[in-house]
RNA sequence: GCCGGGGUGGCGGAAUGGCAGACGCUACGGACUUAAAAUCCGUUGGGCUAAGCGCCCGUGAGGGUUCGAGUCCCUCCCCCGGCACCA
């Protein structure tokens, strides 16, 4: 008997389906489509790591078995190209990155390919192509027409040794990641795209999708939306008032004093009213030289001055009350000022403490004099005027009313979430399409001149100034005005990573597309996505993205569906063997390469599916690899003892009704690792029983045949079953055939286990008892008791409580 | 601090309120072999045991509901993730 040569029955079979196009998308769109997508990945030069090819099987899976189910199923894959390892490669070896890129991700195809995934390789898409950019350019010019494009002052991380910005991740521990020097902010002016004009939506929208729940909640904190009112104060002897927002407006009687931002404009409005302005400077030179960092920093004392010369007016009881400026309170979240609560919130207790400011107890409850009282949701009003004696939801109801008739307040929402700062001051990303004229401003670069390409250049380093390597191209920057044909230059800031994958799912349905990002009846037909996988880390940043580039397209007509995803999932990660994160300088990682050729694809994918819950990450494990080896190896030994015969076997009916059940529906529901189990257990009966046949194989193999394509296709062919596996159809179960006539089920006495009988399914409960009663150990149990009670419940259990 | 998700053998992990530990790994014992690897068979939560059946304990801790709880409820501890001077 042949052993099973892996390598080259894997070989054969991938030649197979790419020349017959086994996996091509068929344009038949009168059948009902399925639209699988996982996240396309950074063709990095390290190449394919194990954790890569989790979500890719798990979605092949899906799409091989839906294939059999009848489905047109679009299962696509591309390159997320743009990037900062190749510029900085670049920058380091002046190789063009368009040419590592190429080399990279020829590296991850064979990868891929070389693990059977079932992707359609005719509809690759990479964001650093040209065909494929000119529409990521396109969209934006969409959005800057629509004003949700626009410039504002923003900081950059610097590192001022590196003479370079840096993106958030490339700063570690406040220092810049390659050097180590600390890390700068510097005033940039750049693109910011309006996420923040979605953000209802965004939040809204979420109950219309299936996203699991964490993916939901993540999105929803990351929007961060607070519902409250904003509320004026006046200014005493002034004509300027000070708006606050607040989620709590019933406390306004316990407001007893207000701070604004150190970049509140206010500050410069009333400067001469201000009597300790030097003080007041002071503190917001101080302010402002703090870094993010410092500032977000937890738990720190506060700090702060009281503006001498201006009071405030609480609008509800006409109390004069003193106003202060702490870096607390920040610009870039409602209005910039706070009404300090201090009876009833954390941060005003400590800054009210600190400073000596009354605290005065509104919801009754707790001790003001010692903490905060901030479990508030069922207090009682007091000290509150007209409040008094109201629990806090009435009392908010009330002061809103108030307020808004008064014209004193209005409701409001805010939510944390800010723009989308778009510009990135690198060479190797989408070149903005605008260009700046001294007499028109920014104009867009005209459709028809789309893709603006990036232009060669001999340097990839940033300026001394911070500005993209662009800058230094003068030919290219130096253009004419589209508007007035006046001399103008080009804008050299590029897009960053996220904009390419904020749409490519609309590219894989229509990629050589030359008149639109894609076509119409392509979208109709293939869009939304009917399930995407990817990882956690990408919940808020891409997720978000892309939802909002999908709700513009949405808006302007493009799409026909609000939603891009229908449903989202999310995998763990793979660690090492030492429970600790895969990386080179831990010495950890397993390459996939490796574990293909000593144990094949098959092994490989079902390992990766195998290995634990789908969701959760998991410590790799070599021994659990050769455990699915070995499984393949018997599942080719069953070659041998196949025996004639169209229908399932007495002996193994009910089995394989049970697992065709099982196997469909895990594999629907992430569920990977326990279909597989199934299938181990289904193998086991079937040496316990010691033959199968044909029926039974071809049911086996076509289960087995999403995890572990290649060696179940051999068989397949070897066994001369007709056609090939991935022609067959999904097989179906009986829900009646999936119950065994006999069971064995446990017999409890007062709820404890003593011992079991066999009954059928169908057994009356007296026919059940007499055999209960027939068995010598409940005899046993019961001897001297009195029976109580008696439960039976078919199949599963037969209780008799005794006293 | 707020919001999620968890805590089950030596390990990864299974269990619509119904025989906890499926399935796999590891370890141990046996068969095959000159030997080893591979493969096959058996055992593998802890304890007690008259060795016969069997009994006791056991799903982070403590209470509760129920004929019956890993699963439901309450209190607490710990771990992982998200958000966070966000008013």
């Amino acid at each position: 008997m042949a052993r099973y040569n892996h390598q080259e029955v894997e070989k054969k079979w991938q030649k197979i389906w790419e020349e017959n196009e086994t996996f091509k998308t068929s344009s038949d769109y009168s059948k009902p489509k399925f639209y699988a997508l996982v996240e396309f990945p950074y063709p990095s030069g390290e190449g394919l790591h194990v954790g890569h090819p989790r979500p890719y099987t798990a979605l092949d899976v899906v799409a091989r078995k839906r294939r059999m189910e009848g489905y047109n199923v679009l299962f696509p894959m591309g390159w997320d190209a743009f990037g900062l390892p190749a510029e900085n490669y670049a920058i380091q070896t002046k190789i063009h990155p368009a040419i590592v890129t190429e080399r990279n991700v020829n590296r991850f195809k064979e990868q891929m390919k070389s693990l059977g995934f079932s992707f359609d390789w005719s509809r690759e898409v990479n964001t650093t192509d040209p065909n494929y950019f000119k529409w990521t350019q396109w969209i934006f010019l969409k959005l800057f027409e629509k004003g949700l494009a626009y410039k504002k002052e923003m900081p950059i991380n610097w590192c001022p040794r590196c003479k370079i910005g840096l993106a958030n991740e490339e700063v570690v521990d406040n220092g810049c990641e390659r050097c180590g020097h600390p890390v700068e902010t510097r005033v940039k002016n750049q693109w910011m795209l309006k996420i923040t004009e979605y953000a209802e939506r965004l939040i809204d929208d979420l109950e219309q999708v299936d996203y699991i729940e964490r993916v939901k909640i993540q999105q929803r904190n990351w929007i961060g939306r607070s519902e409250g009112a904003d509320v004026t104060f006046q200014i005493k002897d002034a004509d300027q008032t000070l708006t606050v927002f607040t989620t709590r407006p019933d406390t306004l009687f316990g407001a007893t004093y207000m701070v604004i931002s150190p970049e509140h404009p206010v500050l410069e409005e009333l400067q001469e009213r201000i009597e300790n302005l030097e003080e007041v400077r002071a503190y917001q030179e101080e302010a402002r030289k703090k870094s993010e960092f410092e500032r977000a920093e937890l738990n720190q004392e506060k700090t702060g001055v009281r503006v001498e010369g201006l009071m405030a007016i609480n609008p509800v009881n006409g109390q004069e009350i003193t106003i202060w400026v702490s870096d607390y309170v920040l610009m870039s979240y409602g209005t910039g000022a706070i009404m300090a609560v201090p009876g009833h919130d954390q941060r005003d207790w400590e800054f009210a403490a600190k400073f000596g400011l009354p605290i005065v107890e509104v919801v009754a409850g707790g001790d003001v004099t010692k903490e905060a009282y901030t479990q508030t949701e069922t207090g009682t009003m007091v000290n509150s005027g007209f409040l008094n004696g109201l629990d806090v939801a009435s009392a908010k109801q009330k002061i809103t009313a108030w307020l808004e008739e008064k014209g004193l307040g209005v409701p409001k929402v805010n939510y944390k979430l800010r723009d989308w700062v778009f510009s990135r001051q690198r060479y190797w990303g989408e070149p903005i399409p605008l260009v700046h004229c001294e007499k028109c401003g920014w104009v867009a670069v005209p459709e028809e001149e789309l893709p603006l390409r990036l232009p060669d250049v001999e340097n990839y380093e940033p300026t001394d100034t911070g500005e993209s390597p662009l800058a230094k191209i003068r030919d290219w920057v130096e253009t004419a005005c589209p508007a007035c044909g006046g001399p103008a230059e080009r804008e050299t800031d590029t897009m960053p990573q996220w904009a390419g994958s904020s749409w490519y799912f609309l590219r894989y349905v229509d990629p050589h597309n030359d008149g639109a990002l894609a076509g119409k009846e392509h979208l109709d037909y293939w869009m939304p996505v009917d399930w995407y996988n990817g990882g956690m880390e990408h919940t808020t940043l891409h997720l978000l993205y892309s939802r909002f580039w999908h709700k513009f397209l949405y808006d302007i007509g493009v799409v026909a569906q609000p939603e891009p995803y229908l449903k989202r999932t999310s995998h763990g990660m793979i660690l090492g063997e030492n429970n600790e994160k895969m990386s080179k300088s831990r010495g950890n990682v397993v390459n996939p390469d490796d574990v293909v050729a000593e144990y094949g694809a098959d092994t490989m994918r079902m390992y990766e599916m195998f290995i634990g819950d789908f969701e959760k990450s998991v410590p790799w494990s070599t021994d659990g690899v050769r455990g699915c080896k070995r499984f393949l190896d018997r599942v080719w030994k069953l070659k041998d003892s196949v025996k004639p015969g169209d229908s399932y076997s007495k002996e193994l009916e009910a089995k394989m009704h049970q697992t065709i059940k099982k196997v469909s529906h895990d594999y629907e529901s992430l569920k990977f690792n326990t279909a597989i189990a199934a299938l181990m257990t289904l193998l086991n009966d079937i040496n316990e029983v010691g033959s199968i046949n044909q029926a039974e194989m071809k049911t086996f193999l076509i289960l087995l045949n999403p995890v572990a394509p290649h060696i179940t296709e051999e068989l397949w062919e070897i066994l001369g079953f007709g056609g090939m596996l991935n022609e067959q159809s999904w097989p179906t179960y009986d829900e009646e055939k999936t119950i065994a006539r006999t069971i064995a089920i446990g017999v409890q006495v007062n709820g404890k286990v003593r011992g079991d009988v066999t009954v059928n399914i169908d057994d009356p409960q007296e026919v059940a008892r007499e055999k209960v009663m027939a068995n010598s150990n409940i005899q046993r149990a019961l001897a001297g008791k009195t029976i109580v009670k008696e439960i039976y419940v078919p199949g599963r259990i037969y209780n008799i409580v005794v006293k």
